[in-house]
RNA sequence: CGGGGUGUGGCGCAGUUGGCUAGCGCGCAGCGUUCGGGACGCUGAGGUCGUCCGUUCGAGUCGGAUCACCCCGACCA
């Protein structure tokens, strides 16, 4: 293991502390190939995490999983026009295939409306078809020009929903559905509050009739759009020609929605819990929730560690056993700090004879001694404080950095120093939008669930809607 | 795409005005002593200096070109 360089304090150096962060804890590497990360398997252990926990919640709700493929010929991309506008910066395009130029070029997906949709239309011939509900886990590219960790990286893993209906009813409701699924994924295993609402039409999907989106805080005062969720009305339907034969003997263009969370999700994990010593996994999401470190261990003392483990791991709790020779308690105490473990156990002689057991929390810092007959539940017990604690620790951080404004003056005052969200009244113009963008650096990350009506911020119109407004990664 | 930076063992770096067998720290391997908050000793393995062209008796050091990556901005899950 080598930590040859000081890991940065995330107060002083948040950029650099995440960085050396994800690499010293085992997280992800770079990729040699320019904006590409390497997913380690310590990284991939938290994703699979979340694929498990999303992947039960699609399935319950009739989502089924399938894979389309990662080539897209151009003329499908092009069907789209706005959808194709929204993403053609950012395409990596293929041009040769077996040492020939292609006859049609070949886009390395962004997304797979269009791949999908195309099926769609071949699928789908009456009501009785209706709803389709398909899910894919893959990964996706974007040719970013700025990459960062887990942030934005050329390609991305990810999982892309993407349904018909035969009513826009229903398709809204299951544009909900998909976003309250990734609210309570976020608030419940990530420990991650945020805010949930309406996109602005310039920060709409391409090619979306509205994106509903979920906003978190990051330390810095930034946001992170962590999921979204877009009502994709019958514009891609009517691109690909995707109908149906209601039971009245009508052919009607279905509606439909996709939806998707990808490995940022985890970058946010990461910055949002982490502290000056490393990663604060939460519970839900940590690989080992339980690190066990034994003390000169002999064979008594690791069939006593056995016995234990064996016990946790019958309890459903995630347990690591770090016997690691050649490295010191200290050593490996700092190790998996770093790594975000919640509990680590101290085993050693003194435990062996007094059935008394070292627990130590990564969240506070907080040790105790904990009876041995009864250490799964203080165990259970304390991952259960510790999920909500990260939890209540980030919401206030995030009720904290929220402020309102009336004032543009204040408002960019606000941006300038401590960032954060702020909640204004905007007219809806993009025009005024846009000035805000260009003088703050701030956007409209979501419509707020107010139904108060005030004066904009920028252009003093009456009967504005309240935004939450904050510069983003 | 604009600005900045860096390419020398796995990682982090040093390498004077060009000069002879390219150093240091960490890590790695073996052995021994250690082990309750980042242990130590001894021995050892490992590099031809991003790439190309040039200047020179001689280039890691000078010149030119080129490639790559990282950081900061505009674009974005």
């Amino acid at each position: 293991m080598a930590y040859d360089k000081q890991l940065p304090k995330r107060s002083e150096d948040i950029s650099g502390w995440y960085n050396t962060l994800m690499l010293q804890a085992e997280l992800a590497d770079y990729g040699p190939a320019k904006g590409t990360m390497i997913l380690r398997p310590y990284g991939y252990a938290i994703w699979e995490l979340v694929q498990k926990k999303l992947d039960a919640m699609f399935k319950a709700n009739g989502v089924e999983n399938a894979y389309f493929p990662l080539f897209i010929p151009e003329s499908l991309l092009n069907k789209e026009k706005s959808h194709l506008e929204g993403f053609s910066p950012e395409l990596a395009v293929v041009t040769i295939g077996g040492g020939e130029e292609l006859q049609e070029k070949l886009i390395v997906r962004p997304t797979s409306e269009t791949i999908m949709y195309a099926s769609y239309s071949k699928w789908i011939k009456s009501w009785r078809d209706l709803p389709v509900m398909i899910n894919q886990w893959n990964s996706a590219v974007r040719w970013e020009k700025r990459t960062y960790m887990f942030l934005r990286t050329t390609e991305f893993l990810w999982q892309e929903g993407h349904t018909a209906h035969a009513s826009h009813e229903e398709a809204i409701a299951t544009q909900k559905w998909a976003m309250d699924t990734y609210a309570k994924t976020f608030r419940e295993a990530y420990a991650m509050p945020g805010y949930i609402g309406n996109k602005s039409s310039s920060e709409t999907f391409a090619g979306a009739s509205s994106t509903m989106t979920y906003e978190t805080l990051m330390p810095g005062g930034k946001a992170l759009q962590s999921a979204t969720s877009h009502d994709l009305g019958q514009n891609f339907a009517k691109a690909f020609d995707v109908k149906f034969q209601s039971k009245e003997g009508q052919n009607e263009y279905v509606w439909q929605t996709s939806w998707g969370v990808s490995t940022r999700s985890l970058g946010g994990l990461f910055m949002i819990h982490g502290d000056d010593k490393g990663l604060r996994l939460p519970p839900e999401l940590a690989p080992y929730q339980v690190v066990i470190l034994p003390i000169r261990a002999d064979d008594e003392l690791n069939s006593f560690i056995a016995k234990i483990s064996q016990n946790l791991i019958d309890a459903g709790i995630r347990v690591k056993i770090d016997d690691r020779d050649g490295e010191s308690l200290g050593f490996k105490i700092n190790k998996w700090e770093m790594k975000g473990a919640p509990i680590r156990l101290e085993i050693g002689a003194k435990e062996l004879t007094t059935g008394q057991i070292k627990m130590v929390r990564r969240d506070n810092g907080e040790a105790m001694m904990v009876g041995v007959d009864t250490i799964t539940d203080s165990i259970k017990d304390a991952l259960d404080k510790i999920q909500t604690n990260l939890f209540n620790q980030a919401e206030q951080a995030l009720i904290d950095n929220t402020h309102s404004s009336d004032n543009y003056e204040d408002f960019k005052k606000q941006m300038d120093t401590t960032k954060g969200f702020i909640k204004a009244y905007w007219c809806g113009n993009p025009a005024c939008e846009e000035a805000i963008k260009a003088e703050t650096t701030a956007t409209t990350r979501c419509k707020t669930d107010s139904t108060t009506k005030g004066k904009c911020i920028y252009c003093g119109a009456d009967n504005s809607d309240e935004w939450y407004f904050a510069q983003s990664y």
